[in-house]
DNA sequence: TTCCGTGCAAACAATTTGCAATAGA
DNA sequence: TCTATTGCAAATTGTTTGCACGGAA
């Protein structure tokens, strides 16, 4: 069950004179067995699931600690908390602000958009912490036939 | 000092039902006069240069009250509260996460994007609820250099 | 043995809500 | 008058922090 990004990532906790708790590996394979990006709530309940007894409050310190070693990040879908995701490859999300729908999308998408922000202010967009918002499909739909 | 906005707008209240109190005016003036987007807070602090008893609470359904009449809207700009702005011209915001410098673009920026998005996904990006997210010029250069 | 990590409860910021008092139309 | 609006205080949500105890190294 336990993979080498979990293994990976420990090593990463140690040799920066971090302890490898037994809570600290739980939300580390939490984070990597789930292909969707959790909230923190949501990884203290996968968490507890094998060790009940997790504080809400190690959740968040050991999700802090996983983002200052780059080993995990949060992003922001639109409104409601942050949601956590293990290092990995780059990609971005489309959230529709009025079902909620998630689309995702290759990084590559944003070139054309990067390159021309860049051009014309000298500013570096990064659309992969905080998310693009809009209408997904089917809402657009129901809005125009409305 | 009150201009044609924010009587056409105390309008739309009393059109749509609604009373138009003193406090209202007053938030309305505030978003007119004031270029920027404002927190609720910063709102609130306005308000008070000519009302000093103004309840934020009161603030805060004002300001809901003026969107469900989209007669304001509020924006948000990487971390941090809510701003907002009366409706007018469409503009997006790039918002440094680093030092948190502001920049303005036109609407149009965005075309070649949400029509590629379109096409792909069929999702319509609204850039203007939720701001760009990156790095400005000078952090750019400033990162680089380190 | 030494600190680092954790639980617990309290603090926090931004916002929302219930309810009785007040003030527009 | 009659009901929308307000003030006030308390509740909510997501997250952080202080402190004393307990467990990795």
């Amino acid at each position: 069950m336990s993979s080498q990004r979990v293994e990976a990532a420990i090593e990463v906790i140690r040799s920066s004179g971090g302890r490898a708790t037994v809570d600290r590996r739980a939300v580390i394979e939490v984070l990597d067995g789930n292909p969707d990006h959790l909230t923190a709530d949501e990884v203290a309940d996968a968490v507890r699931a094998s060790h009940p007894d997790v504080n809400l409050a190690t959740i968040y310190r050991t999700l802090e600690l996983l983002e200052r070693l780059e080993l995990a990040f949060h992003v922001h879908l639109g409104h409601g908390p942050s949601r956590w995701h293990l290092a990995g490859e780059v990609h971005h999300h489309l959230v529709c602000e009025r079902c909620g729908s998630v689309v995702e999308v290759p990084d590559a998408t944003f070139d054309p958009l990067r390159r021309q922000l860049l051009d014309a202010t000298g500013f570096a967009v990064d659309p992969h912490h905080f998310s693009l918002v809009g209408r997904c499909a089917d809402c657009v739909e129901r809005d125009r036939t409305r």
